[in-house]
This record gives C-alpha cells, sequence and structure tokens, in this order.
DNA sequence: TATCACCTATAGCAACGCTATATGAACTGC
DNA sequence: GCAGTTCATATAGCGTTGCTATAGGTGATA
C-alpha cells in the first residue's frame, strides 16, 4: 500500500500526496502522513519541494496536465461547437472523477494564488472556439465567449460535486452547456414578439395558451380519451373568471 | 480594535471570526487569533461552538442570511427575468464583497460538508422563475433554470474573485448572464445547434406556464382528485420532448 | 445561606508544519 | 586511490496548532 518502491523519493511523495488528497474527503492532509506513505522522512519533502504548499502546487500541476491531455484527446470532429461541447463534457468528468483536486484547482483560486491554471483552461477553450469563429459560427470574441463558457463549465462541475455522488443529475450539465454554446453562437434567430398581456390571471391566459397550442400539435403523449378530459378541465379553467 | 465590549462573548467569538477570515486572504486563521480578539479564552469557544468548525459553520449561516437578505432586498419590478437579472448581480456582487466568505460558501462545497445552502440558493431562484414561468417566459422547468443559472452565476463570480480586483471585468458577468436567461426563456427564436432539434414546441412552453400557474393560484375549479390527475397529465406533456 | 446550572479560566496534551544539524552517497580533479 | 564538493536523506527538536480535563466563578432560585 506504500510507494516503497524503486521509484526517486520525489515521485514517491508526489503520489502519495496525490493518493491521500484524493481520499481524504476535504480533511487536511499532514506531513507526517505524506511521508510516511511516501517512505521518506520530513527533510526530503522540504528539500524537494520547499514546504507543504509547494508539494501541493506540484500535485495540481501534475492533476492539471492531465487534465490538459483529457482536453487535447479527441480527435477535431470538424464541427467546432461540437468539440467544444466534448470539452465541456471532459471537463465535468475530469471534475466529477477527481473531485478533491478539482476543488482545489478550480474552488479555492484566488487571485494571489493560481492564476494561471484558470488563463490556461481559457486559453484551451478559446482555441477551439477560434475555429468556430474561423467558420462564422460566433457572435460574440472568441476570448470572451471562452471565458464565460468555462466559468459556467466550473459551476456546473463545482455544483455537481457537491451534489451526493448518487443523485447527480447530469442533464444539468448538457442543458447549461446547450445553453451556452447556443447564447454565443451566430446560427440563431431572434424574433421576440410582444406577448399579449390582457388582464386575465395567468391561469387562464396560460391554459388559453396551452389549449390553442394543443389543438394545433397533435401531441401523442396522451391518449385520445385521456386528452378529451384533459381538454374539457383545459377548458373549465380557461373560463372561469376568479383569479 | 477588539471586541471587549459589553456583547456576549459568543457574539464576540462570531465578529472576531468572521473579521479574521475577511481578511485572511486564504491564510489559515488560528482559534488562538480568534479568542485573543474576541478577549476571551479557548474553552469558551468549544463551550459555545463544539470545535473550529462550528464557530466557522456558524460564520457562513450568517454570511448566508445576509446573502438571502439582499436577494429579497429589492422589489419586484413587474418582469420576472428582469428581477433574475438583478439576482445575478446582486449575487456577484456578495461574492466580490466578501471572497473569502463566498469561498467557502460556494468554493469548497462538498457532498458530505454543505448540500443546504447550495439547495436553499436554487429555491430562492426557483421561487422568482415560478413567476416567469408562470408569465409563460420560460421554456423548461423553473427547478432546472435555476439550478442552471445559479451554477452559471457561481462559476462566474468565483472567476472574478480569482482574478485580481483591479483588473476584474464584469462584462464576463453580464454576458453569461444575459446568454442563460436568454437560453431559458420563451421569447427566442429556433433551431438550438446541430444536433439539437428545433427549440421547445409552443406546447411545452404553455403546459409549463400553466403548470407553474396553477401551483401558485390555487384555482377551485377542478376537485383534488381532478386536479392531480390533470396535472399529472401536464407533467406528461411539460417533459415531452426532454428525450 | 445553600444549591445548582451555566459559563469561563488555568494548564497542558498530542499532532502539526517546519528546520538546524549531521550523515551518507556520488561525482570531481589529481 | 584519495581529498573536496555537492546532492540527498535522517535524527531530533522547535514553536504553534486544535482541543480538553479540571476547577473556579457567577447569578438565580429555594
Amino acid at each position: 500500500m506504500s510507494f516503497d518502491g524503486q521509484l526517486p523519493p520525489k515521485v514517491r511523495l508526489l503520489r502519495a500526496a496525490a493518493e491521500l488528497l484524493a481520499n481524504s474527503a476535504g480533511a487536511p492532509v499532514s506531513t507526517r502522513q505524506i511521508t510516511q506513505l511516501a517512505g521518506v522522512t520530513a527533510p526530503t519533502l522540504y528539500h524537494h519541494f520547499g514546504d507543504k504548499e509547494g508539494l501541493f502546487d506540484a500535485v495540481v500541476a501534475a492533476g492539471f496536465e492531465e487534465y490538459v491531455a483529457g482536453e487535447r484527446d479527441f480527435a477535431p470532429s470538424g464541427q467546432p461547437l461540437e468539440d467544444i461541447r466534448r470539452m465541456w463534457d471532459n471537463h465535468v468528468q475530469f471534475g466529477l472523477n477527481q473531485p478533491e483536486l478539482y476543488l482545489v484547482m478550480f474552488g479555492n483560486i484566488r487571485p494571489e494564488s493560481r492564476p494561471s491554471i484558470v488563463a490556461d483552461a481559457e486559453a484551451l477553450m478559446e482555441e477551439m472556439l477560434n475555429k468556430a469563429a474561423a467558420a462564422g459560427q460566433l457572435n460574440v470574441q472568441p476570448r470572451e465567449a471562452a471565458r464565460s463558457i468555462l466559468a459556467a463549465n466550473v459551476g456546473v462541475t463545482l455544483m455537481l460535486i457537491a451534489e451526493p455522488a448518487g443523485e447527480r443529475n447530469l442533464e444539468l450539465s448538457t442543458m447549461t452547456r446547450d445553453a451556452m454554446i447556443f447564447a454565443v453562437s451566430s446560427d440563431q434567430g431572434r424574433d421576440a414578439g410582444p406577448e399579449e398581456d390582457s388582464g386575465k390571471s395567468s391561469v387562464v391566459v396560460a391554459a388559453i395558451a396551452l389549449n390553442a397550442a394543443l389543438q394545433a400539435s397533435h401531441s401523442d403523449q396522451l391518449s385520445s380519451s385521456e386528452l378529451k378530459l384533459f381538454l374539457e378541465w383545459l377548458h373549465r379553467i380557461s373560463n372561469s373568471s376568479t383569479n
């Protein structure tokens, strides 16, 4: 269970720290735990990494390398926006696979501590967005789009990490992802028509709107008998004058 | 500089911890610092809060109260989506004003530590989105929209906190904010992307609106058993295009 | 006055991050 | 082969941390 193998102490320290950090569930990891698992004594740690934070920075840097490798791993599909989706999904998956590392990387960033990781991650996404921009698929600057998408990506990942592993609903991710990509892409048609605002209650307005929409759509979510009764109730609500 | 006033020790401890945490710049805050500033000794802290984390939890809880108060402070404008924008901006401003507190609240959430803060914040936004849904301005379920918007809101705020205070570009916030709101609102064009079929049909939008309106109005046009079945069908229609 | 619950202080433990100092191993120049 | 130098690791211990066993002080009630 320990790294007493033939690897150099520096590597053993890195692996021991990474393993303990990954299984710590947020509890602090002591240098004594790390050095014991690595099979070395305290001064070795300080010789190679300066101090505890230096070691943890090295762990984070290694984790980020892995992150970057994952983001570059897939072949371009020829559809830049589709590649952005895969980058997003890779990002979320990385966070869910290594939550503790991810929390250190993106959940605890202060202006004085690690701005480079964010900048590098932004550059990674901007690079991909440049292709979309070149294809005329972007309606904002790639840099701004990258920052915006990455921010949403981080927020979603943190929210999913915060949820118990059992009830994580990845639809939050896909929904937010598509919302962000849709918002920055240029192939959207905006026709914001004025809403009719009568004096009737919102229930009645909504019921009328649903009624009209249902009649025209031939939805097959309800059986014909269900639909008949549903429409009757809808009619009752639509014609009510209360509220 | 110290809280040696007439306030009870419990309050003095809370204020001392909050102040030290706010100015710590991420460095750990020791119980000795806190008790010294509060003018008490160690056992007093442990008598009132159990342990250090208990005290910090209390500080976070107080901070969250302040957050909620800020989110409720403004009068409804009558335009729900505009109110969502103000909630978003309040959230960002809260994070930038108290970055250390914010990082503890939203940057470090683990499944075992503080899920309730996220749930409460989601409920706060969902409440506001229900009004938008009732007005027919939403094309997704309010709960899903709230989770998605809040996730992006948190991500943006963390990114801004990570930047040096001088070069914080709030355009990242407004851009992401409007992108998210635009994506969940119904007054948009069609065609969400290469793989998605065109946006939600008007049936779904109307059904979501009616659902939200019914929940808020206590209409008595249907009996309770009728209403139950009606809502079930409505739910089926509302979710018909979500895979 | 006596009692009792509550609150706070004295003093100190084990564990923490870290280091002054010393020892060993590996490579130089001769 | 042997001194000199450098790098890497170990011994032992410093000051500080979170926390607590124990006891003392306080005000309300009887």
